[in-house]
DNA sequence: TCCGATCTATTTTTT
DNA sequence: ATAGATCGGA
């Protein structure tokens, strides 16, 4: 079920309730006191003031806040003045479920636990008025954003590849997330540089052009929902002083990903006692790109000069050569702050490195290698993960997964809450909720095609623009403006008005559930994607059904759960507040959780498995193309492989291919420089003398020398491409002009050649393919 | 206005 | 490769 867990969302768990017995009491603290360590006790049990605890992987971070939580309420505090904030709703219900293991579950429920994004969304439902926020505004996820941005670039009459909407709204969000507004982005002497020096002077205006609409659409971007709640911080005072009496204790989980503006939040939050209570690692922070700043770990001794310091070094998850790895990778940053992570588990097995030709290869070998694991160890699905670094590399994991029919779970990518027909109906609902959701409004005006097409909304908006009215005010109101539109057309607007109402009315006197299937049917959404024979259409009316009976989850639910409570009353309404903030790593399908695990590294932060494999361990894939040219983003690329190593309990295996199918096309890769930077010693290749600074694994695949047992015995499940049978000739005497055949190009014509020694490429035509530039090391290429 | 054909951007990571 | 946007004809 997709919302289980919605409920949940805002964790407000009562634990007041536990231990009505002071005698039980002390038992239960006193058992759970004893299962830390030293320094983790040190850090549960800090003093009420500023504290950091700095938390090396697997070092048991969690832990220690969630002990840190229960130890507050044994001493006393009220669970109601105690706020928790994470980076993901998964880890918020995990700490929630950890809490209560730990002390017991209550029924009042007054520990605020979430993340940011959705603690602050609901913080402003109560007090954006003062803003001037009607408590139903509307949250755009970055799509929505994006489609409102290229929006303004068209009305703007600017070229969308000079103002690419991507890149304008990644600017927007940095501005907001630095507390930039419109008014000062345009006199910001550093950002007005950058952006012409992009050539790209009129972001300040699209900016504001953009914020207007979203007040116009009584909508906030990601962005808006920490923005605006600094801006309600700094400028009322008394809402202020609300939320700080409210929130005695605050605790933030990574805050080695907090940005500015969520710096500045915990820091006026926690203004009055400075009970705040930090933890994170450096090592792990990987969300610069997203505005994230170690400099606010950095600072914390500055903000708060009699802060106490913690350091949690010892790993309880990995094996010694899992923990000397990472550390040796690392160790490779600058930028860091010093601390040593051991562990006293056993040396374990040495991380695998494989070699894959093609990335459909690597695909086979990974699941290969998962089967056979799986079946030596008596391992469950649930044991293994693939990580890489861009979604898009799932696809040969997940064919060849699906080949040897092991079941996997997908994280990431285009999530539910992002396909078309859920975006269609959500729109739906949306529009009810919020009339002047424009997004919502452009999107469900036509879908189904109702005759309103795109001259009539041209009409429409010009309108709203001229009175700076929302487009639901035109439609509403289509007689009293002046549109130059047929009677046809507005006698459609009118009609599709009326539509809209009537499900006002019906969202008021039914339940959500029936509400929603109502619009679903009523809208003709339903028949739409019924109707229409593409074999995709059959997947879309399930999701839609999906998505009805996840709200008839969460209705059922919300009316167990509401006596006494603020929320979960399972109304329509509660279940679109935070649909927006919801993602696929938030449902838990309990049926069947014993599935191999795919997804992002960055995905991937915080979990644990017992068998890791990172694929895709390519240059300009892993460190991507585009963090290869400054320190701090290669230094940011070395950080995520340090997560993702320290993800694996007990074996990690590497992996690269030599060709991959991107953009369309091979390409033809050579393997990350982060290879190198795993200790040798802990590698398991082919041990064989080291040529200068270039590795086994990087010199020509002529070896001598056999490759460990399952090594070879990955290598020779048979792979259908015929490369294996191919028998290349050596190249390093290739001309230009000769004839060369390529196992999957066919026979082509050298055409340049460049580079030397192991650089060497050869540019090749091939009639089929057309020309390629191929690395000699690498292409398996026959001279004829 | 609708529908199909053609063009185009997309691929870094996410709340 | 692929989905979405755009364009042109009916």
């Amino acid at each position: 079920m997709l919302y289980t867990t919605f409920a949940h969302l805002l964790i407000l768990c009562n634990l007041s309730a536990f231990g009505q017995i002071y005698f039980e009491k002390q038992i239960i603290v006193s058992s759970f006191l004893n299962d830390l360590n030293k320094e983790q006790y040190a850090a549960v049990t800090a003093p009420d003031g500023p504290s950091m605890v700095i938390a090396g992987a697997g070092s048991g971070k969690t832990r220690v806040l969630t002990y840190r939580i229960a130890y507050l309420l044994n001493k006393g505090v009220d669970p109601f003045n105690v706020l928790a904030l994470t980076f993901t709703n998964k880890a918020a219900r995990e700490m929630k479920e950890r809490i209560i293991k730990l002390i017991g579950n209550g029924d009042a429920r007054n520990v605020w636990m979430g993340t940011f994004h959705s603690v602050f969304a609901r913080i402003l439902r109560f007090d954006g008025s003062h803003l001037g926020y009607p408590s139903n505004f509307t949250i755009y996820d970055s799509d929505d954003s994006k489609r409102l941005i290229r929006q303004i670039i068209k009305d703007k009459d600017l070229d969308n590849k000079t103002y690419n909407p991507s890149y304008v709204r990644a600017r927007i969000s940095m501005a907001k997330s630095s507390l930039i507004l419109p008014d000062n982005y345009g006199s910001d002497a550093e950002i007005m540089a950058t952006d012409t020096a992009a050539r790209k002077p009129l972001i300040s205006e699209i900016y504001a052009a953009y914020n207007n609409r979203l007040r116009r659409a009584n909508a906030m971007d990601f962005d808006d929902l920490l923005l605006n709640t600094y801006l309600l911080f700094n400028n009322f005072g008394e809402v202020l002083y609300k939320w700080q009496r409210r929130f005695q204790h605050i605790l933030v989980d990574e805050y080695q990903d907090t940005n500015h503006v969520q710096y500045m939040i915990i820091k006026k939050l926690a203004s009055n006692n400075e009970h705040v209570y930090v933890v994170g690692d450096d090592a792990q922070s990987i969300y610069s790109f997203r505005g994230a700043n170690i400099q606010n770990m950095l600072n914390f001794k500055s903000d708060y000069p009699d802060y106490k310091l913690f350091k949690l070094q010892q790993n309880y998850r990995s094996t010694k050569t899992i923990v000397e790895a990472a550390n040796k990778i690392i160790a490779n940053n600058k930028e860091q702050i010093k601390k040593t992570v051991w562990t006293d588990k056993e040396k374990g097995q040495k991380i695998g490195l494989v070699r894959a030709t093609s990335d459909s290869e690597e695909g086979n070998l990974t699941a290969g290698s998962i089967f056979e694991i799986k079946m030596r160890e008596q391992q469950p699905n649930s044991a293994f993960a693939v990580l890489y670094r861009t979604n898009a590399q799932s696809r040969s994991i997940e064919e060849a997964l699906r080949k040897r029919n092991i079941p996997y779970r997908i994280y990431g990518g285009l999530s539910f809450y992002q396909r078309k027909e859920i975006k269609d109906l959500l729109a739906y609902f949306r529009l009810v909720i919020n009339n002047n959701d424009e997004d919502a409004l452009q999107r469900a005006i036509n879908t189904p095609a109702r005759g309103i097409g795109k001259t009539t909304m041209e009409r429409v908006m010009v309108a709203a623009d001229q009175h700076n009215i929302s487009l639901w005010e035109v439609i509403n109101n289509v007689e009293k403006f002046n549109l130059g539109i047929n009677s046809g057309a507005m006698r459609k607007l009118a009609a599709f008005a009326t539509m809209i109402k009537s499900f006002e009315v019906v969202v008021k006197n039914k339940d959500a559930f029936d509400a929603a299937q109502h619009i679903a049917i009523a809208s003709g959404l339903l028949k739409m994607y019924k109707d229409d024979d593409a074999i995709e259409s059959m997947s879309k009316v399930e999701n839609i059904e999906e998505l009805l009976n996840s709200i008839k989850d969460f209705s059922e639910k919300g009316a167990e759960q509401a006596e006494g409570d603020l929320e979960g009353q399972g109304t329509f309404h509660e279940f679109m507040q935070n649909v927006a903030l919801l993602t696929d790593a938030d449902d838990d399908d309990d049926e069947n959780n014993d599935k191999v695990i795919l997804m992002t590294i960055h995905a991937a932060k915080g979990l644990e498995f017992p068998y890791v494999f990172v694929v895709g361990m390519e240059e300009n894939l892993f460190p991507s193309m585009q963090s290869v040219s400054t320190r701090t983003d290669l230094e940011e690329e070395r950080r995520l492989f340090y997560v993702a190593v320290t993800r694996a309990m007990k074996k990690v295996t590497l992996s690269y291919a030599e060709t991959r199918y991107r953009w369309g096309e091979f390409t033809v890769g050579e393997p990350s420089r982060f290879l190198e930077e795993v200790d040798e010693d802990l590698l398991d290749i082919p041990k064989k003398a080291s040529v200068g600074r270039e590795r086994d694994f990087r010199q020509s695949e002529k070896s001598t020398t056999s490759p460990p047992m399952h090594f070879q015995k990955r290598n020779l499940k048979p792979v259908e491409n015929n490369s294996q049978s191919f028998e290349a000739s050596n190249t390093s005497d290739l001309q230009v002009g000769m004839q060369v055949v390529h196992p999957k190009f066919g026979t082509g014509k050298v055409v340049a050649i460049e580079g030397t020694g192991p650089n060497k490429k050869a540019a090749v035509f091939f009639p089929v393919v057309g020309q390629k530039k191929l690395l000699l090391r690498f292409a398996k290429l026959k001279v004829l």
